[in-house]
DNA sequence: AGAGCGAGCGTTTTT
DNA sequence: CGCTCGCTCT
């Protein structure tokens, strides 16, 4: 037969999807489980704190998933026996509670239920419980031993306890496997990643060959000779020193800008030369960042310049408002135990139903011990509640069963199409008639044709088989390097990708290395890994930029030159910055300010809230309003589609109609109640939507 | 039920 | 800085 249309190529968690969804039934478990992202599990989460009397300031939804999550990448589960510290005498489990450990015990056990009942896994779920499936299912597991013959794993420095199980398990039998990894490379430590797998796997194998992979075909002389300095300061480490047989290439070029503003440019302009002049392709580039904050001021710098980009990661498609709103409908289709898909509909309130209502279903179902959606049910046929509840209910299990009914004979295409027009969703965003809703309005058509095209490459029209994929879309997916486009992307996700030239950016302390990784040597060996991977993925041209200032949060901070610099030979790296360019000035050179100390923050001065500023700007008059907490939310539907948004410089501007006010134009960013008054005392024609 | 407003905080990185 | 949550007023 054809071997190679039967092998499995995917990730970790796709492979256990997939698995799961054929054998879920072994465990008590139905096969219809819906996956939980991380914005799902907070909320559910947040439910645990509730009910567990624990309160939500002391105890950080996020770093209570967190810790659950690699205890779970641990095989650890939850433990409901006493902790050895509880009083003599007593039965009762006490619990300190200022202790997150004791949070932790405390919550873990009824999240996990509570997933149970909501017959949904998070991630972490999806690998663990297939490892549970294969140790409790010894005939299982012999199946798919025999169905995989042969295994290959890539990354593998990357891979977890879980996953180094799963392997194990899976390759017992046989023992044909043969991994693919780079210690030097392990940049997931902070998510369970244990390098140990690596290290260890001749110890953990019979008759295992190394091979090591020294020449690299990638990188000239310069650049990788530089990336091996450093990561040869890092002490946890084997040790190895990649040669090449590649040219030397040009030096590495350092440049300090003032602020973040003119690091970007400096991009720009750098990339528009490389286009300009020596024809190179705008997709042979890629700008790197620590996080994903840095990204908005690089995005802003090039599309002034008008470089065609793309980012890589970031918000995901189907991370958006509208797109989840609309999943969580196919999701209640699959499911309708899943609780958190269930609010989320609710929340989203089209259907009447409201804080109010939510609240008895809440405690209607805790009460009787329901789930949310047996709850409405009941509620639907009961006498006991009264005449405008009950039929607003009723309605919605109606509008719920309708759904149901026709998921059974269309495709998921046809179901997203017709929950947007049941639904109204897509109506009521066309009433909103701004910039903001006009853009959700293309998502949610791109939403169909993602299902389509779904339907078309898996041969499969099924709701759920659709859903997995939306959960488990990796970042990098929609790379895509045919069009022309820049790539901008962080550098966790830059691994295992090269590009001619390279741009690193925010090569400063407190940046990068990260300034929650600084203190402890093990965080900062991982940090200076990622710089490694980041350099390593230059073919040609690698730029290191870094900032004298930057406005992080609003706040201005100077932070010195990262040590990761250092660590180059000087004979590798060319430093410019823009005052050598304009004068030869040394005044910010990474030399001159390498050892300067004082890292500290200053606030900026804070703008009244209802001050509005006039400025001129390009000979146009504008009106700039400051003000706290902006948001594009806020703004959405007071603006007409049709405005013109002029520039972005602030977040989203809005230009209004000329008629009626002695400005050319007027760039509003954003006021409050109040402000607006002021705003139209002060300019009496002005005109305010 | 729903809009408006103020307070507060951050994701460091991702399947 | 910009986002989100939750409280309050209508």
């Amino acid at each position: 037969g054809n071997t190679s249309l039967d092998m499995w190529i995917s990730t970790f968690h796709s492979a256990c999807v997939r698995i799961l969804r054929m054998e879920m039934n072994h465990l008590g478990y139905s096969r219809d489980f819906v996956i939980y992202d991380a914005v799902d599990q907070i909320a559910l989460i947040k439910e645990c704190l509730k009910e567990t009397g624990l309160s939500e300031e002391k105890f950080s939804p996020m770093a209570i998933s967190n810790k659950i999550s690699l205890m779970k990448n641990d095989l650890k589960e939850p433990d409901l026996s006493p902790r050895s510290n509880s009083q003599a005498g007593s039965n009762d489990i006490v619990y300190d509670i200022n202790d997150y450990d004791d949070a932790i015990l405390k919550i873990y056990p009824v999240y996990q239920k509570k997933l149970k009942t909501n017959n949904a896994l998070d991630f972490d779920d999806l690998l663990l419980i297939t490892v549970k499936l294969f140790k409790s299912k010894p005939d299982v597991l012999a199946c798919y031993q025999d169905r995989f013959q042969y295994i290959l794993v890539d990354e593998y420095q990357d891979t977890n306890y879980v996953q180094h199980m799963l392997i194990n398990l899976l390759a017992g039998k046989h023992q044909n496997i043969c991994v693919v990894g780079d210690e030097d490379q392990s940049i997931y430590g902070w998510r369970g990643a244990n390098i140990d797998n690596i290290l260890d796997f001749e110890k953990t194998f019979n008759n295992t060959r190394v091979v090591k992979l020294e020449e690299n075909y990638r990188s000239t002389k310069n650049i990788l000779e530089a990336s091996n300095y450093v990561i040869s300061k890092n002490r946890q480490r084997k040790g190895k020193i990649l040669f090449t047989n590649n040219k030397a290439g040009e030096k590495i070029t350092y440049y300090r800008a003032y602020n973040e503003i003119e690091e970007g440019d400096f991009i720009s302009r750098t990339a528009m030369d490389f286009h300009q002049g020596e024809k190179v392709n705008f997709s042979s580039m890629a700008v790197f960042y620590r996080t994903n904050a840095q990204s908005r001021v690089i995005e802003e710098s090039l599309r002034k310049s008008g470089i065609p980009y793309q980012i890589i990661g970031g918000l995901k498609f189907y991370d958006r408002k509208e797109i989840k709103d609309i999943i969580a409908y196919c999701r209640i289709i699959v499911n309708p135990d899943d609780s958190v898909g269930l609010n989320r509909i609710f929340n989203t309130n089209n259907h009447g139903i409201g804080k109010v209502t939510v609240n008895k279903i809440n405690n209607f179902a805790s009460e009787k011990k329901l789930t949310r959606y047996d709850a409405i049910k009941t509620i639907a046929n009961s006498e006991s509640f009264s005449g405008v509840v009950k039929k607003k209910i009723e309605k919605f299990c109606g509008f719920l069963d309708r759904q149901k009914e026709f998921a059974e004979k269309n495709t998921v295409s046809e179901v997203i199409k017709y929950i947007q027009a049941e639904t109204g969703y897509v109506e009521k965003l066309m009433k909103e008639n701004s910039f903001e809703s006009s853009n959700r309005i293309e998502n949610l058509k791109e939403l169909i044709t993602a299902a389509k095209s779904f339907e078309e490459n898996n041969n499969s029209a099924a709701v759920s088989d659709f859903l997995d994929q939306a959960a488990l879309v990796s970042s990098i997916d929609d790379f895509d390097d045919k069009h022309g486009l820049v790539a901008l992307m962080t550098l966790h996700n830059s691994k295992g990708l090269e590009f001619p030239i390279v741009f690193i950016t925010g090569m400063e302390k407190r940046i990068f290395p990260h300034i929650r990784s600084m203190d402890r040597e093990e965080e900062l060996e991982e940090e200076r890994r990622l710089c490694y991977v980041g350099m390593t993925r230059t073919k040609n041209r690698l730029f290191l930029l870094n900032a004298v200032t930057r406005k992080i949060y609003g706040m201005e901070q100077t932070n010195p030159p990262s040590e990761f610099l250092d660590d180059i030979p000087e004979d590798l790296i060319e430093m410019i910055s823009p005052s050598q360019q304009a004068n030869s000035s040394l005044a910010y050179s990474h030399y001159a300010l390498k050892n300067k100390t004082q890292i500290g923050n200053s606030r900026p001065r804070r703008v009244s809230q209802w001050e509005a500023n006039p400025v001129r700007n390009s000979g146009k008059n504008f009106i700039k309003l400051h003000s706290r907490g902006t948001s594009s939310e806020r703004l959405r539907g007071k603006f007409p589609v049709g405005t013109k948004v002029l520039h972005s410089t602030f977040g989203k501007g809005i230009i209004l109609d000329k008629n009626g006010s002695d400005a050319d134009e007027i760039l509003i960013i954003f006021f409050k109640g109040a402000g607006k008054k002021k705003l139209k005392s002060k300019y009496a024609n002005l005109k305010v939507l």
